[in-house]
DNA sequence: AGAGGCGATGTTATACTATATCAACCCCGA
DNA sequence: TCGGGGTTGATATAGTATAACATCGCCTCT
């Protein structure tokens, strides 16, 4: 419900609690928590910002962890397909889960000017899921992305 | 609110009113409602579905209107800035305004597997807007896209 | 120990999506 | 007639994403 990103916070703390969150349900769910996923993982959460996949591979081959576009494409799915990350549709781009752990439908405030990231988690869904049955219409997935300016980019234009 | 998509429906009707529509508002606003845009339009209009720009680009190619991406992406550019058509982020695709004229915030819902559009009008944004306006967050556009599927490929499943 | 399976990674190649740039054209109004 | 704005034509290139196949390490079953 209230947006994570923008305001002044203890960072360490989000990028702590990220690969935290991430190291215990790869435990409890026997999945491989790998070098590069937990590097690329690492990178998204050192920012609330939405970084390209070619971005991060940059970052990876610096450190000779990848060079291939492949690499980066799937430690990404991997970290967004069990919730570690989102990909922003509307740029193409991903970032940082900001509530891991929890189950949720997120929605995000995306700044267009240095596209810093806001994620709100209780997306407000009752009249798309009403529409949707009404239709007929099974949802398995659900996005919503605002873009506009953040705090910060209000001031400085 | 209800969506426009799946029920069958006169769809010689979707497709003579997007187009006197857009007929309509550019003959108002002064804008140029060429050969290209319009048959662009009329690509879209066909079909309650997303095709991607290089799908529509192989139809003007084959009818000689034009054989280059830009001309595609430039004629959708002006389709979507004017509210005629609508970009479908999930699938970098684009689709005909189910409610040409209205102002409105679209909701859509999207097939997964035969890529059918249906477009929902009043989009649930009371949520969203109150979430922005307490960061201090300026909307100024917002796409809300549900995948999935739609009646008839959940019964063909 | 050896065989086989599975998931992750390395590597090459290629597909798909989108835009920058500049030239040509057309219509209209000054 | 000249110039300007907007549209189109054409070339080139940028940016995003995946297919396909080889290899490796690890675990398990025998």
């Amino acid at each position: 419900m209230h947006p994570i990103g923008f305001e002044s916070h203890d960072h360490r703390h989000c990028i702590a609690e990220g690969v935290s969150a991430a190291e215990a349900r790869c435990a409890e769910d026997g999945l491989q928590f790998t070098p590069v996923r937990r590097r690329v993982l690492e990178i998204l959460l050192e920012q609330h910002r939405a970084m390209g996949a070619y971005d991060i591979l940059e970052v990876l081959r610096a450190e000779g962890l990848g060079s291939q576009p492949p690499v980066a494409y799937r430690a990404l799915d991997f970290l967004v397909s069990h919730g570690f990350a989102h990909r922003i549709e509307r740029l193409n781009a991903f970032t940082a889960c900001a509530y891991p752990g929890a189950d949720h439908a997120p929605a995000f405030l995306i700044c267009r000017l240095c596209r810093t990231v806001a994620e709100a988690s209780a997306a407000p869904r009752a009249q798309l899921d009403k529409a949707a049955a009404e239709a007929g219409f099974l949802i398995e997935r659900a996005v919503i992305e605002a873009e506009g300016l953040c705090p910060d980019c209000r001031n400085a234009a």
